[in-house]
DNA sequence: AAGCACTCCAACCGCAGGGCG
DNA sequence: TCGCCCTGCGGTTGGAGTGCT
């Protein structure tokens, strides 16, 4: 199990991405499919280690990521998976299909953990991290909120495009721009398998249905109103099937609590999830004015 | 206007674990 | 079975942006 050393090389250049380094990364991976990703400085000339191929690709570059703001059926999902699962970011990002577990991460440590604790503090005088359920028994789940929703200052729903950027990274236009022409969810698509359109960053792509996660259907129906129609995926967990996403991984593991349990659970809670995602965050961001 | 403090997030680091010879 | 290679994951960092004094 040792340890990549892919990093430690001198002359590895780091820090932000440029345009021309991504586009020809883009253009390997459009060639090529993602993977491998040791051979990709090689065969590019990139001065990066593999590592940050791979993480700019996943994190940034990749079809079907949404960023700007989240939304508070978003919010609500993560606060309510993260109380499930702990800080499992890549388990609760394959709930999001749109989201990467990077960009819930952030999210999570910089907006969420905060209103938690927040509201911990204020309702119990119980400053329990959130980063586990060991602190005080009325954890942030839907179990235990309330219904005072309200006004709320949770962030607006604008679209990512609209998000100002001086810096190329953040670009979300010119990532757009790259990713012209790529219909793949992941190279490992079946080419025979039903797609499905997608759009990413304004660019229609098409999915494989197969290939990733099974909430991916639809892009989730607008994620939350998913899941009323439970009957399906309850019975693909209900086999205790491993959910894999676009590359095929398994994203879970015997670590993580079981599947089959968190989806009925998750799926009993479909009546409400409107509610939650909504009346829930709203009743938290009330609650921290 | 300048300096400081704070926020946010892209990117990095190091470990874990699966695959394979 | 063992050890190496490679990738994935979660925690952390650094710097740009923003707000406040």
């Amino acid at each position: 199990m040792g340890r990549s050393q892919c990093c430690d090389k001198v002359g590895i250049k780091r820090g932000p991405w440029t345009q021309e380094e991504d586009t020809v990364l883009v253009s390997y991976i459009q060639k090529h499919g993602p993977g491998n990703w040791r051979s990709v400085p090689a065969n590019t000339g990139l001065m990066r280690c593999s590592k940050s191929c791979r993480l700019r690709w996943t994190n940034y570059l990749r079809p079907g990521i949404k960023r700007g703001n989240f939304t508070k059926s978003e919010e609500g999902l993560i606060v309510h998976l993260q109380s499930l699962l702990g800080n499992k970011w890549a388990a609760i990002a394959s709930y999001l299909p749109q989201r990467t577990d990077n960009d819930i991460k952030n999210y999570w440590n910089t907006h969420l953990k905060k209103k938690i604790e927040k509201h911990q503090l204020a309702t119990t005088g119980c400053t329990t991290s959130s980063d586990s359920n060991n602190g005080c028994p009325e954890i942030m789940t839907s179990r235990c909120h309330n219904n005072n929703a309200s006004g709320n200052s949770c962030h607006s729903n604008l679209p990512s495009s609209d998000l100002s950027s001086s810096s190329y990274a953040s670009s979300t236009h010119n990532i757009s721009r790259l990713l012209q022409g790529w219909t793949r969810c992941s190279p490992k698509v079946k080419p025979t398998a039903p797609d499905q359109d997608l759009t990413c960053h304004g660019i229609q792509m098409k999915v494989d249905q197969e290939s990733c996660h099974p909430l991916f259907n639809e892009e989730l129906k607008q994620l939350l109103p998913a899941w009323e129609e439970p009957s399906a995926e309850a019975s693909f967990y209900g086999s205790q099937s491993t959910p894999a996403c676009a590359d095929g991984k398994k994203r879970f593991d015997a670590q993580n609590p079981p599947l089959a349990a968190l989806e009925n659970w998750l799926l009993d809670e479909a009546a409400r999830q409107v509610d939650l995602s909504v009346g829930y965050i709203d009743s938290i961001s009330h609650a921290f004015i």
